[in-house]
DNA sequence: TTGTAAGCGTTATCAG
DNA sequence: CTGATAACGCTTACAA
């Protein structure tokens, strides 16, 4: 490995001189700044990320941690942060899994953007008692080095649920999301509110985990009960489809006996037949605030909480009644 | 930051005892070294990646680098990649942007696994012959320090078109990928043999980009020249949606009046109408096994070159003629 | 069994 | 403008 103390050598100046020159100070003559540059490419010189951490306390790369890279994988999330960060001098890496969670204490990133429920809010709070800086896409936590950027759940949940009731239904289902999410808890929350707010209907949660198989189990559910068109608001698309594809080899017709609305808009749901009415927002807007917040905190301007807005978007799946 | 020296303070022993013990080394008391971590938990200390890495000149942390976020399609190699690689101790973090490429010459990395265009051959070869070790899945490259895990494209190729040859079609066309990609090279070359040696056959080749709008464009053209029922190979299932898309609000059919395969198997193909048929193979094995050579690689175990086995899909929307 | 000390590659302070 | 030199936190011979 060739370090800055070759260069010196091979340039004939001392190893300050080499750092101030790579640094570009000018504190270093025009010449021999030229001339180090030139010793340093000829001998292939690579700075040593751990030696300048050491000193600097900084790496200038953030991490993002994912629940799991399986599934839909947050694309255009991703890639909105990763561009808001590049062009602010930052490096997004894309962390999954408890054993990662040690590059934030051991210093490897500067700060974190957690949509990753295997964090516990203690942990994250440890965290940032530490002085590490965080933004958080999936919880309520208020901290000095903790910013939140959430979806605006309720808004989403009204939005389904008014449509649904516009539409004509009088029988409604909600198919929940897993115990302790937050996203299923403010949708659910607010979907019992404007049930609830819009008088007497009939009103059903069918527990359900954000996966396809409990999409399906709700789906049989409701074709056990049927009585009559009812209406479905799943919390996520991704139970949706479970549903569509339990309903298939079934008397039983989407947009006709069952009304279904998801959550998310993602890419298949256009694709599905027919069309699933859905809530929409703009993931690689939610990345990209939250990568400017956490640069904000990271540098230490006023960082704020965050909304990211949502809207209806229309499908066959949901019928007038 | 408390350090071990904080430790030894507190726990009145000398630094190195407090490393040794930290690192379980059987040089020290048994009662000392409780003693040290008890100290050390109640500090809440945390080891410091870059000093350790700095003399130890690892990081365990390898690399994934991939040309975009976009797109739904490594959810399950990145997976793959990712248990393996826990099941050995090493962290895995995913990657994007050339300006990321710093992190392995700088030694953030042990290693890293590249499905990413941006990296020339010229740019890896550099830190192969630096000592870096990678794994390529995206091209052929011959050095000590890489090894190959390519998809085996070539017999994906001929399963597709031996497949529309079996179904009687007598008109061909191959949508390809962009130029340049190893994948598209290698499929589009198969595909050509198996077209060359299977006799008088009507045959065009499309040029395409691996994207939507490029299958969209390639259906455009194929019904402007239509004359009779056409079979089409989409070097990827990416554009054979693209297709989809296009044929929707016009006469022609899929599975009838153009015939569709694609490439790859993604999710989305299994919801359209007609099923798509396609290649498929499991990208969670490629990930696993691509992670497998790179720490044999890293730890000087022969590592090898690895193929991985694809198979053909049918679906409906290719016909018997 | 424990302590001393050198060194990993940088940065940054202080003299010259 | 340039050069010694002391850190940064940790590992690891070697000494005691």
């Amino acid at each position: 490995m060739v370090s800055i103390k070759d260069i010196a050598k091979h340039a004939g100046v001392s190893i300050s001189t080499v750092s101030y020159a790579l640094n570009g100070s000018p504190k270093v003559t025009e010449e021999t700044t030229k001339k180090i540059l030139a010793v340093a490419k000829e001998l292939n010189y690579v700075p040593n990320a751990a030696a300048r951490t050491l000193k600097k306390r900084e790496t200038k790369i953030i991490g993002a941690f994912l629940t799991s890279f399986e599934g839909a994988f947050y694309g255009d999330l991703l890639q909105g942060m990763k561009e808001e960060m590049s062009k602010r001098g930052y490096d997004l890496v894309i962390c999954s899994g408890t054993k990662s969670h040690r590059m934030l204490p051991e210093g490897f990133l500067d700060g974190a953007i957690v949509l990753d429920r295997m964090f516990t809010d203690e942990e994250l709070l440890l965290y940032a008692n530490r002085g590490h800086k965080l933004v958080v896409l999936d919880r309520e936590l208020r901290h000095s080095n903790i910013v939140q950027v959430l979806l605006d759940n309720k808004a989403g949940a009204t939005f389904a649920i008014e449509y649904l009731l516009r539409m004509g239904h009088k029988k409604l289902y909600v198919v929940t999301g897993p115990k302790g999410s937050f996203d299923s808890g403010q949708r659910l929350q607010a979907a019992r509110q404007t049930v609830e707010r819009n008088g007497p209907l009939w009103y059903a949660e069918i527990p359900g985990n954000f996966n396809k198989a409990s999409g399906a189990a709700a789906a049989q559910r409701i074709m056990d009960e049927y009585d009559g068109p009812a209406a479905v608001f799943c919390l996520n698309d991704e139970m949706a489809i479970g549903m569509y594809n339990a309903l298939k080899d079934t008397p039983y017709r989407i947009g006709e006996h069952i009304h279904v609305i998801g959550f998310d808009h993602i890419e298949i749901s256009d694709y599905l037949q027919p069309r699933l009415a859905s809530i929409d927002y703009s993931e690689s807007r939610w990345g990209a605030v939250a990568a400017e917040q956490l640069i904000k905190l990271i540098e230490g301007v006023g960082a704020e909480h965050e909304r990211i807005y949502v809207s209806l978007v229309e499908g066959e799946s949901v019928k007038q009644r």
